[in-house]
RNA sequence: GCCGCCAUCGUCUAACGGUUAGGACAAUGCUCUUUCAAGGCAUAAAUCGGAGUUCGACUCUCCGUGGCGGCACCA
């Protein structure tokens, strides 16, 4: 272990405990994905990790594709994954003036200028240096415009860009994941970076905010990577210090491209949907390129913070296996104490239309507190109230077969039904015939309905059915009638405590029900 | 097309230039068991190719190849 923080440490000698500042900085054009939310939480624990600050940084530069509800989901989002952020959210939009301010001293200075190209007339050019095996750039046309015809442009209202003179050189710079990184800039033309004084863009919006919020580590995805050269130009000719960068591999979907919509599921929330929990995405987020160079593979946002290395942090791009995430949010789940779990589970079951929620008023004297509020639920469909402990018997004998939360209505949907629909074939363990079937079913009534009521708990249930069981040899003759008539499933729980919850009187119900059927 | 980045089991990944190339998920088998899970045990499974440096290369260098990313008045 020594040796590589050895051989890393040169890589570490810029960063000072408590200098560090990172910052999120998404553009509210869509909903929080799984890779923005990794480079979230890469951000939040390198500033941790060094008692650093972490910047929430909305770049809603972007007039027409930005919109309050994606602003809105990122921010509910990296709450349910409990990343915190020290400073913001700021909002470019609302930083107008200080964009406004640098931009006017470029074009003062000559160092950025206007242009009045039509889009069609760059595509037209793009166009062409493409087909013949160039680069495509701008060819710099209205750099060499007068100040008169500015001027004239200008008042004409003809509508134009500010674009940033490339200077052509050499831009080294050292990236702590990737290392020493060399651009050409004499292969790109000058770049836009506003429409106007009011609405700069990206490049040039990063540049200005990561300098006026001291942000010391840029940390974000590789596809970022092409545009730190010019944000380096940008920072050398408005006198900026350079920040320190460490861009990370991307997240790779199935078909090993850059991890998108068309690939599925990729909003986070939906995941939050489906119910997985916030502790797996994290866990699972922060193993797609990095890990800890130990062989402990659980861990919780705190225990990131004190592992995290970004040395350690790969280089190569990470495939996205949901088969790993299904694991981990069983794994989390089985972790979880009873009662939480079914809190968790309620809304699931309340959803689908199983349960309901009812409250119940009681009134005090004024004295005791007047008037309290507790709340119960019942069944939709017999409107039977049952309370939170009931739910939490049927949740517990759930819990280690579950990999989502979605799925506990499927799972326990014959605890709130009336009547079951009986696949007839499937009463028959292993080729029993109606008649043997039939003789199981008596077996069972007859045992059952000597046993009283208090007595009904799943202890006493198998100690006799058992023994009844064992007579036959195999017990699935008689268990497994027993357990399809009582969940009409062909995989459940054990029939003991499913018959335990459901009590003595429908268990025998649903016995004799089937019983009918086999006739 | 141009520029850049990357490359260990199917997937996530470990391995100061010296290991039988390790772990996890998934798969398969066994076990437990009325079923499905969970658990336990086991099996199969990888260093992209070629040169070079070296006593020795997954590891360093070069060249290929492949994959990906970027090339906007998006971010």
């Amino acid at each position: 272990m020594e040796p590589i923080t050895q051989t890393l440490k040169e890589k570490f000698q810029f960063i000072k405990p408590g200098e560090v500042r990172t910052r999120f900085a998404p553009s509210p054009t869509g909903f929080l994905h799984i890779g923005s939310a990794r480079t979230a939480l890469f951000n939040y624990l390198f500033a941790k990790k060094y008692q650093g600050i972490f910047v929430l940084r909305i770049e809603d530069t972007d007039r027409e594709r930005s919109k309050p509800e994606f602003e809105e989901n990122i921010i509910e989002g990296l709450k349910w994954l409990g990343i915190e952020w020290d400073e913001g959210p700021y909002k470019q939009s609302e930083r107008k003036d200080i964009y406004a301010k640098y931009l006017e001293k470029l074009l003062k200075e000559g160092k950025a200028y206007h242009c009045f190209c039509s889009e069609e007339e760059l595509e037209v050019q793009r166009q062409e240096q493409m087909s013949r095996g160039l680069a495509p750039r701008y060819n710099g046309k209205c750099a060499k415009l007068s100040l008169e015809e500015v001027e004239r442009n200008l008042s004409e209202g003809k509508k134009s860009v500010i674009k940033f003179k490339i200077l052509a050189k050499k831009i080294v710079f050292k990236d702590i994941i990737r290392g020493r990184i060399e651009f050409d800039t004499s292969l790109m033309g000058d770049i836009s970076i506003a429409k106007d004084l009011e609405t700069p863009l990206y490049n040039f919006a990063v540049v200005v905010d990561d300098f006026e919020m001291k942000i010391s580590h840029v940390i974000r995805g590789e596809d970022l990577l092409p545009n730190t050269p010019v944000q380096i130009l940008l920072q050398e000719t408005l006198g900026f210090p350079q920040p320190h960068y460490a861009h990370l591999p991307l997240i790779l979907g199935p078909d090993k491209s850059k991890l998108s919509k068309r690939h599925g599921v990729v909003s986070l929330k939906e995941y939050k949907n489906k119910g997985y929990l916030p502790e797996t995405l994290i866990n699972f987020i922060a193993f797609l390129g990095w890990n800890p160079g130990t062989e402990r593979e659980i861990f919780s946002l705190a225990s990131l913070v004190k592992e995290f290395l970004i040395e350690r942090v790969q280089k190569g791009g990470a495939v996205f296996n949901i088969k790993r995430l299904d694991f981990l949010n069983g794994f989390y789940i089985r972790q979880k104490s009873p009662e939480k779990l079914t809190e968790l589970c309620i809304p699931y079951l309340t959803q689908e239309g199983l349960i309901e929620p009812i409250f119940k008023t009681e009134q005090y004297p004024p004295a005791y507190g007047g008037i309290s509020i507790t709340q119960s639920y019942r069944i939709a469909e017999t409107r039977e109230e049952i309370n939170f402990d009931y739910l939490k018997k049927i949740v517990v004998i759930y819990q280690e077969r579950l990999k989502k939360l979605s799925e506990i209505s499927e799972l326990t949907d014959f605890f709130f039904k009336k009547k079951l629909d009986y696949k007839k074939e499937l009463f028959s363990w292993k080729n029993m015939t109606e008649k043997e079937i039939n003789d199981s079913f008596n077996k069972l009534e007859k045992i059952i309905s000597k046993i009283k009521e208090n007595n009904w708990e799943k202890e006493n249930l198998e100690t006799v059915l058992l023994l009844e069981a064992e007579k036959v040899g195999d017990r699935g003759y008689l268990l497994w009638p027993l357990r399809v008539a009582l969940t009409g499933k062909e995989a459940s729980a054990g029939p003991f405590e499913i018959a335990e919850i459901l009590g003595k009187e429908i268990t025998l119900k649903r016995i004799k029900e089937a019983r009918s059927l086999v006739k």
